[in-house]
DNA sequence: TCCGCCAATGATAGCGCTGTCATTCCGGAT
DNA sequence: ATCCGGAATGACAGCGCTATCATTGGCGGA
């Protein structure tokens, strides 16, 4: 039984592999981080020890000794069904091979929560935190601006950043869909989705692009954050005849909507009655018939990027990754 | 600028605090920890003191104190794109307001990664190991027992587990599906998806009830890890008019295939031409036409059960979670 | 009055490692 | 023979906290 009451045997130290080995415990620490200082056979013998006794450094005495935790906080507002999965796999892939440990939180889109946790991760002493947008509060920003260690705000650009910033333009991800609608000689907008401050950065993209272009104002239906959501959205948009949906998640529930109300076509995107514009470019969009236009931005690589940003102080501290409008068939 | 080199100041310790309140460090140390311990107005003194000097705990040094990390290792295959994405938050939502951090990890399907982050995880001596699936490797399987830490499995119902299990039968789930084919009177079946363990044992289902059945043998196509791979793999099953697949997004992919070959209807299953039946419940899979037929597991309720299953000894040590057949138009 | 008890606070000794500064030993240069 | 330098190893202190065991002072009961 693998508990600490049934078999109270405390792991093995360093001293007690040193002690195995004939060696002392600094010989054995250099065995394990720097094993070219250590000559061959002696290395021998101490890795022989190790093995025996099953060692496991702890890491948790090296940081407090050495200073260096070798750990990333990671703040999200939700992993579940989300892109910033991907964000969070991207920077993952980066940082485990470099023997960074992530440390991940969730805000679930809470003030609070957020608050709370970043101090949780703060506790812990990463080397830095990367996180999805900006601090929601004030006391979060200034407990981050304290803390001394790299930050990283990603999926937007902030104007005054706390520290590095890997994201894209979500106001002119709005101008975007905006132009191409527009274009499109569509009349009646809508924009469904959240109101957390990303979408809220691409709705007056979105909104200021349709004003400037003459265009009647666009009505901004704020939904739950699940797709089954915008199922029902329809209803509270009539004569609407093209939507940018925050996500594509919003934007496959609306196109379900559609689909009920007989106003999806399998044909091209000027054939549909309603155009439709996600955002995130999921797997399943190019799947779905008609297949989703969506806007493209890349998740991974801002993980990847935020990662990179906080291992070296070198180089630009504001990474624009971009997006592309990627047009298929809804819109 | 928030680095250490151009800001080499400090962050303030407990006897910092101690100082500036005029009491001792044990004392701030119980205001943090246990507060009703300490004097109300020596208790304010204190957090005061906290709070003009910005004191955030070092946990590092508790942890190494106190032996109490308040720290669990997460490990899944993959994180983006992935229904594991809903255990990792259940868990997180679970574990977070009690103060415990998730340190996350991911093997990549990966047997050798998934040694190197176990040990890695374990020297940073989380109080519990929460993995999908069973360690790879008998070494991994080993570190876990020495470890002498609660183990969830999860995801499986491991005949021999480490410790703890919190999963369901995905053999049965191959069973389910294939009954359910056999009663729609198909004939020419394929499985699709993945060749991890836990796709596997939904295969072996599968197989054993379509011979039990006399049905005619079926096949097996291993694809690569995202939907899109499966669009075409209707061109590798001629004649097939039943596929189960290892999970929504294979499932999703495919019937995007069939859709290119005139081969879905947007009627019920039975004007199917090709039965799919996925695994996940997917909210997409509600969503597109025809809806996706699936084995509806419960990937958050997975995530909770293990977190529970660390923070207690008591109870069940294996919670088969279940999983039910939902029926809709695609088979 | 004295004792005992509890509430409030403190002193001390580590937790398991690593940074820093020795120390030892040896071969080659002088 | 002497000295020097580098390679290999070690001693020691201390990272910032907490477990454990005092210590203090006040109050009610015998």
């Amino acid at each position: 039984m693998p508990f600490p009451d049934s078999e109270p045997q405390a792991a093995p130290t360093l001293s007690a592999v040193a002690d195995l080995a004939g060696v002392s415990a600094i010989t054995v620490s250099r065995v394990v981080r720097v094993p070219e200082l250590v000559a061959p056979q002696t290395r021998a013998r101490v890795e022989a020890a190790m093995r025996e006794l099953g060692y496991v450094p702890n890491q948790i005495a090296g940081s407090l000794a050495g200073a260096r935790t070798k750990s990333v906080g990671v703040l999200v507002p939700t992993i579940a069904n989300s892109i910033f999965a991907d964000t969070v796999q991207g920077l993952s892939d980066e940082l485990e091979p470099l023997g960074y440990a992530v440390i991940l939180a969730q805000s679930r889109y809470d003030a609070a929560r957020e608050d709370r946790v970043l101090s949780a991760l703060l506790s812990r002493r990463p080397e830095a935190i990367i996180m999805v947008g900006s601090p929601a509060t004030e006391d979060g920003a200034r407990l981050l601006r304290r803390a001394g260690i790299p930050v990283v705000e990603t999926w937007e650009l902030p104007p005054e950043p706390i520290d590095a910033v890997a994201g894209f333009d979500n106001y002119a991800a709005g101008v975007a869909v905006a132009q191409h609608l527009v274009a499109q000689r569509r009349q009646n907008f809508a924009f469904i989705g959240g109101d957390d401050p990303r979408a809220t950065r691409r709705w007056n993209g979105f909104r200021d692009t349709l004003r400037e272009a003459g265009a009647a104002a666009p009505r901004r239906l704020v939904l739950d954050r699940n797709a089954s959501g915008s199922v029902v959205a329809l209803a509270e948009l009539p004569g609407v005849d093209a939507v940018f949906a925050a996500n594509d998640a919003h934007a496959i529930g609306f196109m379900s909507g559609l689909r009920k109300a007989g106003l999806l076509r399998n044909g091209p995107a000027r054939e549909q009655p309603v155009a439709v514009i996600g955002l995130g470019d999921l797997e399943m969009g190019r799947l779905i018939s008609p297949s989703l236009s969506t806007i493209r931005v890349h998740g991974d690589a801002i993980g990847r990027t935020a990662a990179r940003l906080v291992l070296t102080h070198e180089g630009p501290r504001r990474v624009d990754l971009g997006f592309e409008l990627v047009l298929r068939d809804s819109g």
